[in-house]
DNA sequence: AATACGTGGCG
DNA sequence: TCGCCAAGTAT
């Protein structure tokens, strides 16, 4: 079908320029930095990942680099792109593949190392290896569910859609064929508002022709968010600050973070005894629920029972998950800057109760 | 197969 | 203001 052949056209004249990418018919691409550029992607928009990526490949520049990097460093780098759990898989990846000495060259391979799903792993073996693989993203399932004109919901309609782009995919070029699936979906596919005039594959888009590609893909309704609330101790002394790194699972897990209690009503002791002074509320949305965190603070007196303190001349709140950002910019306003090139959102507000 | 898991931008 | 959405994975 025609639809290979445009759309490689297409993106030899379109594709975008981005960090981690060769330009068409210059590859190949280094593995570690599809890797790592893909693993930041999951879930998340270009946009956040630019400065990330840029910060990890200068300082780590192999796969090896990486591997043997501190767990709290890393974590630390992290801090602010979400999703945590990427990063010590992150952290265990590399590792594993300085131990074998290079990342395994096919998809099966790839999709055993921990935190490469389907996805990413043929993404990888696409993008780096040039093989035939299938890659379907959030992008890609827009995109051929508005070619074929799939009326399922999604999730039903994976199992379809992941058959018709697997039609899709050609045996030349499957690597620049991916991205350039993954770029329509990006800048002419969109959402909302598809530019279907300036599409090249507009023609052979069965929604075009309906006019109903604004409404595809179909989705099943999302559940609601809950509201949850929690408390968080910013503990001071005179020249340090009271942290913790959390559990190594669960919301957060492995952050640096201040001590906090469980945010689904559970009760929790402060970390130290002192006069706590409430400093206001921070709102934060999780994928999941949403959070009023009441921002405690307190000059420490007394040893805590929990956590240790750092000098605040070894810290930054840059190294927080953007939740512990928040509750510190309430408390030391002055200090809470963000990071240049990523817009670290509005000051946080004090929301009424 | 549902659910857990962050964050910021956009309309 | 608010819901949607972003190059998903693990369990």
């Amino acid at each position: 079908m025609g639809i290979s052949a445009e759309l490689l056209g297409w993106y030899d004249r379109h594709a975008r320029v981005l960090p981690w990418r060769i330009p068409p018919g210059q590859g190949p691409a280094d593995p570690y930095r599809v890797w790592l550029s893909e693993v930041m992607l999951q879930q998340t928009t270009v946009a956040a990942v630019k400065s990330y990526f840029e910060r990890f490949t200068s300082l780590w520049p192999r796969v090896e680099d990486l591997a043997g990097a501190e767990d709290a460093r890393v974590m630390a780098e992290w801090a602010g792109l979400g999703y945590y759990a990427r990063a010590r898989n992150l952290m265990a990846c590399a590792r594993a593949v300085a131990a074998r000495g290079g990342f395994p060259r096919n998809r099966a391979g790839l999709a055993e190392l921990p935190g490469i799903g389907p996805y990413t792993s043929a993404a990888i073996s696409a993008i780096a290896f040039d093989h035939p693989e299938t890659v379907v993203d959030g992008n890609v399932e827009r995109v051929v569910s508005r070619l074929f004109a799939i009326e399922t919901p999604l999730p039903a309609s994976k199992p379809q859609i992941h058959a018709l782009a697997t039609d899709l995919t050609p045996n030349e070029r499957p690597g620049d064929h991916a991205q350039a699936m993954m770029d329509l979906g990006a800048t002419i596919c969109t959402p909302r508002n598809p530019a279907c005039g300036i599409c090249p594959v507009s023609d052979p888009c069965q929604a075009r022709r309906l006019g109903i590609a604004a409404d595809l893909p179909r989705k099943a309704p999302k559940p609601e968010k809950p509201l949850r609330r929690g408390t968080v101790w910013i503990g001071l002394t005179d020249s340090g600050v009271l942290v913790e790194t959390r559990p190594a699972k669960g919301l957060l897990g492995g952050t640096l973070a201040f001590p906090s209690t469980g945010w689904d009503g559970s009760d929790l002791a402060p970390p130290a005894e002192a006069d706590w002074q409430e400093l206001g509320l921070v709102r934060h949305v999780f994928t999941h629920f949403a959070l009023d965190l009441t921002v405690m603070t307190a000059r420490l007196t007394t040893v805590p029972e929990r956590g240790r303190v750092v000098p605040l001349r070894d810290f930054s709140p840059l190294a927080l998950p953007g939740l512990m950002r928040k509750a510190w910019s309430l408390a030391r306003p002055e200090t809470a800057r963000p990071r240049s090139g990523v817009a670290m959102a509005s000051r946080s507000r004090t929301p009424q109760g």
